[in-house]
DNA sequence: ATTTTAAATGTAATCGATTACAGTCTGACT
DNA sequence: AGTCAGACTGTAATCGATTACATTTAAAAT
């Protein structure tokens, strides 16, 4: 390993001219700054950038904390943090917890031990481990999408869902639609409530019924609409309208009605929530609700830094704007 | 922040003994051992890990090049190494390049600077800027599918292409199809050489053409498969199958074949390759090449493993198996 | 009881870079 | 010429943990 020393003796300075003409070059002579920069060049040098983070005491990395690293929607959250995360300098520590408990807190705890100064929660659990918690007091940590559970608010930057989810019930009650199904997403979330919420207060303005035995479901997956709508065709009415959590389980929905000989919109309408790539492409192409996933993700970092500067913010909930996208697979009901 | 002097002030012992208590307990008295962990506890200490990683020179880092996250194929082998990673306390450093040169630059050299131990290339480029060259001679690197450009033969995990193109190209010939087409991803690379190697030499086995306006595309994108259906749609002669370099192209294929009215696969038959999920729901479901992407990414880290000890490999070229995943996107020739 | 040996603990050097402080040098001003 | 300010550069402390080596302590052997 080259390291500063070495180099401190090719160019004939001492250690601090040579650091000082990589971070502050107009605090040293033309001259000197010659010779280091050659010595530098021949040496092949670069930082050590460990030593460079314990002497600052700053690690300049965030965590990201992903459920699901294969649902294609948090890859473009992840985008725009990443992208965010880049023009400052700082580097992305990817960790995908499959949901799963242990691998959180053992991600969180990067932060703990300074691995990395900062962390962005995609799911909706405090990531820290319960003994950790007190420690993980002053953490700067964001989620997005979800709100993190516990007394304590962390930022969150999300969407109304209520808004959206109402949005999506007022296209299908425009369409007039009157027997409604849902197949919901994973039922400990806020997300989940909010989305119910707005459905059924739109239904209930309107006089409409969603029993519970058409609410199915429990998953964010293509295989939890398959399930799903195997289950709803069981029922004694068939619905006329579903609203999916997700695309995800909206292009698992379509698929199996379709597998059932029925057509969509004209038997059943299917309307889904995030508007990822392929929605647009599948065969009906998705109703569904855009969520700006990239800006969210750059939101989320740019957050994250003012916490991590130790500043304080005026807003802690910021909620981008979500829109209606009307495609194919709704339409008027028979 | 609570360090190990702080520590082993509350204990009474000195900071020898408290990184002793942590590292090697056995080294310990029981009864310092209590008084230790009580302090730790007491303080809420998790140790430095960036002072621990200068003493050891060593991040326990790696830095994954994408050139494009939102490509599900590419997560799923992130997902792999990730998980791999994991298990061996390593964390993996996320770099979205966008194939941008710059950018690739930048993440790579974090090996030189021991932000990260070793690199995992998902692209063809040699990441390191030319003036690093040099430098990066004895950095571990692997790239996983396509192979790194240049004289330095780096360890690569990848799917015998030529053989799995050879396997789609024999499925259509033995659907009787003539008239062919290819969608194809990005030229430069050597996958592109290699799967159209493949392709060309079963139709020439057989005596089939694949002239030059047959090939269209560029990119491994949607868009692309769109686009390239549309100029294929131009031509005086319509091509009865069409090889899609991967899922994505192949699903923009199939939409912008029904666009035109034109049924798959009764008209013309589409083929893809990777295998990702969504290409079984989409309709009609695509026939393609699964390749293993999970089992990649934690080969393509284990393999790194090895190289980041110092040790030298048997094998430089690592060819996992694909299969042909026959479903109803391809059918006989009118 | 004394010597030998091993185990436990402490002291201080170390990793590589940064930076407060001290020292040196140049040139300007009187 | 002598003094002083200001610009450069060097010395050494520092970040937090680890570990070679030295020292102390306890147990075992004679």
């Amino acid at each position: 390993m080259t390291n500063i020393k070495k180099v401190s003796e090719l160019a004939g300075v001492s250690t601090a001219t040579v650091s000082r003409t990589l971070k502050s070059p107009e605090q040293v002579t033309e001259a000197t700054r010659d010779k280091v920069m050659q010595a530098v060049k021949q040496a092949g040098y670069r930082p050590n950038w460990l030593a460079s983070s314990v002497k600052s005491g700053k690690s300049n990395s965030i965590v990201v904390l992903v459920p699901n690293l294969t649902n294609p929607f948090f890859l473009r959250i992840i985008g725009g943090i990443e992208q965010a995360a880049q023009e400052k300098g700082y580097s992305v520590l990817l960790g995908d917890t499959q949901g799963d408990s242990k691998r959180e807190n053992e991600y969180a705890g990067m932060v703990l031990s300074n691995r990395a100064d900062g962390l962005i929660q995609l799911d909706h659990s405090f990531p820290f481990a319960p003994q950790d918690a007190e420690l993980a007091d002053n953490v700067p940590m964001v989620s997005v999408c979800e709100r993190i559970e516990g007394e304590r608010k962390y930022p969150v930057i999300e969407l109304d869902n209520y808004a959206a989810s109402r949005a999506l019930a007022h296209h299908l009650v425009g369409y007039g639609h009157q027997k409604f199904a849902a197949i919901v997403g994973q039922i400990s979330s806020q997300i989940y409530r909010e989305r119910l919420a707005g459905i059924r207060s739109v239904l209930q303005e309107e006089n409409l019924p969603l029993p519970d035995e058409m609410l199915v479901g429990g998953s964010y997956t293509i295989e939890a609409g398959i399930d799903g709508v195997r289950q709803l065709l069981k029922q004694p009415v068939r619905p006329t309208a579903i609203f999916c959590f997700n695309d995800d389980i909206a292009i698992g929905a379509i698929h199996e009605i379709k597998k059932h000989g029925l057509r969509v919109p004209q038997d059943i309408s299917v309307v889904g929530f995030d508007n990822i790539k392929v929605s647009a492409f599948i065969d009906p192409p998705l109703t569904t609700v855009d969520q700006p996933a990239y800006d969210m993700g750059r939101r989320a970092f740019e957050v994250l830094s003012v916490l991590m500067r130790g500043e304080s913010l005026t807003r802690i909930r910021e909620i981008l704007p979500f829109q209606l996208v009307e495609r194919q697979s709704s339409g008027p009901a028979r």
